[in-house]
DNA sequence: AGCAATAATTGGAATTATTCTAATTCGAAG
DNA sequence: CTTCGAATTAGAATAATTCCAATTATTGCT
C-alpha cells in the first residue's frame, strides 16, 4: 500500500518492483511518482514534462502507456471534464471532482458520510454499476 | 415550450422561427427535430446522417454549429462518457446517464424525489455549481 | 553466466472528434 | 429590391490519443 501523506510522496526509487501484479518498470515508477507527487490532477502532457525532468529520455507514448497501465490496475484514477484532455488523480478514496471555472483548478470533493448511489438515483433495478464519474464546474465562493 | 411526448415529436416545419431568442434556421430546426425525435442520445455524426435524409445538403460543420447553438441556449444537453464522442439529449429535466457496457445504449437516470447535490457532497462552502455531469457505466440486471 | 521468450519502450505515423477559415448564401429589416 | 449581419458550407487544421514496427529491457530457464 502506497502512502498518500500530503507531505511525503515516494521517489521513483522508493517504489517497489511490483505493485498489485503490475511490474513497476523504471518508467512506470517515474510516472507513478509524478502522479503521486502533486494533487493537481495533471494531464498526460503535464506528467510527460514533469517526468522528463528526472528521465529526459522518456517518451510521450510511454507516459500514455504507463498511465493506462496504472489506471487499469486501479493505482491511479482517470478524470474527465467534458471534452478536455484526461487528467490523472492519485486519490483512490471515493470522491468526485470540482473544477473552478476561473482558474481551471480541479478540487477533490468527497461524499458525505454514509451516502450511497442507489440512495439518490432511480436506477433500473438489478443494475450493476462498474464505473461512476461525477464532475462539477463552477465558482468557488470568493467573497 | 417544446413538447417531449414520447410518441409525437415535432417535424422541422412545426418548430417556430425563434426559440428562447435563438433564431431557428432551416438547419437548426432540422437538427433540433432530429435530437427530439429519438431518445437514444445520438452523436454529432448520428445527427448528421439522420439530418441528411430530409436535408441532403446539410454539412457536418453546420450540424456541429447547430448543436452548439442549441446546447448553449439550453435547448439540448450535451452528454459525455469518458473520451467517447459527445452525445446529445433532448431531456431537459434533471437527470444523469447510464451506459450499458454490453450494448453501448445510454439510459436516462432520474434523481430520487427531493434529493439535492449539497445533500451528499462535501462541497467547499460558498461553492456555486454551474454545471454537473454524472455518468454511470455498467450492466443492466438481465436475469 | 548465456540464451530464448516475453514484455515494455520508443519515435513517428495514423486516427478522429472537433474546430477553424474564408468564401458563399441566407434572410430580416428598411 | 438592396443592404448587412448572421448562418452555412467545404475543406483544411488542430490536438489528444492510439497504433505500429523496430529496438531494448527483463524474465525464466539451462
Ligand atoms: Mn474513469
Ligand atoms: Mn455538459
Ligand atoms: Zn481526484
Ligand atoms: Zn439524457
Amino acid at each position: 500500500m502506497i502512502s498518500l501523506d500530503a507531505n511525503s510522496s515516494p521517489t521513483p526509487e522508493e517504489l517497489p518492483p511490483e505493485i498489485d501484479g503490475l511490474r513497476m518498470t523504471k518508467q512506470r515508477r517515474e510516472v507513478f511518482s509524478v502522479v503521486l507527487a502533486e494533487r493537481d490532477h495533471p494531464t498526460a502532457n503535464d506528467v510527460f514534462s514533469r517526468s522528463q525532468k528526472r528521465m529526459p529520455t522518456i517518451s510521450l507514448a510511454t507516459v500514455y502507456n504507463c498511465l493506462e497501465a496504472l489506471v487499469s490496475h486501479g493505482l491511479v484514477r482517470q478524470v474527465n471534464f467534458e471534452r478536455e484532455p484526461s487528467r490523472y488523480c492519485p486519490n483512490l478514496s471515493d470522491h468526485c471532482h470540482f473544477q473552478d471555472e476561473k482558474t481551471g483548478t480541479i478540487h477533490d470533493v468527497v461524499f458525505k458520510e454514509g451516502v450511497n448511489l442507489a440512495d439518490f438515483l432511480e436506477l433500473p433495478q438489478g443494475t450493476e454499476v462498474s464505473h461512476l464519474e461525477i464532475s462539477l464546474k463552477g465558482q468557488i465562493g470568493s467573497n
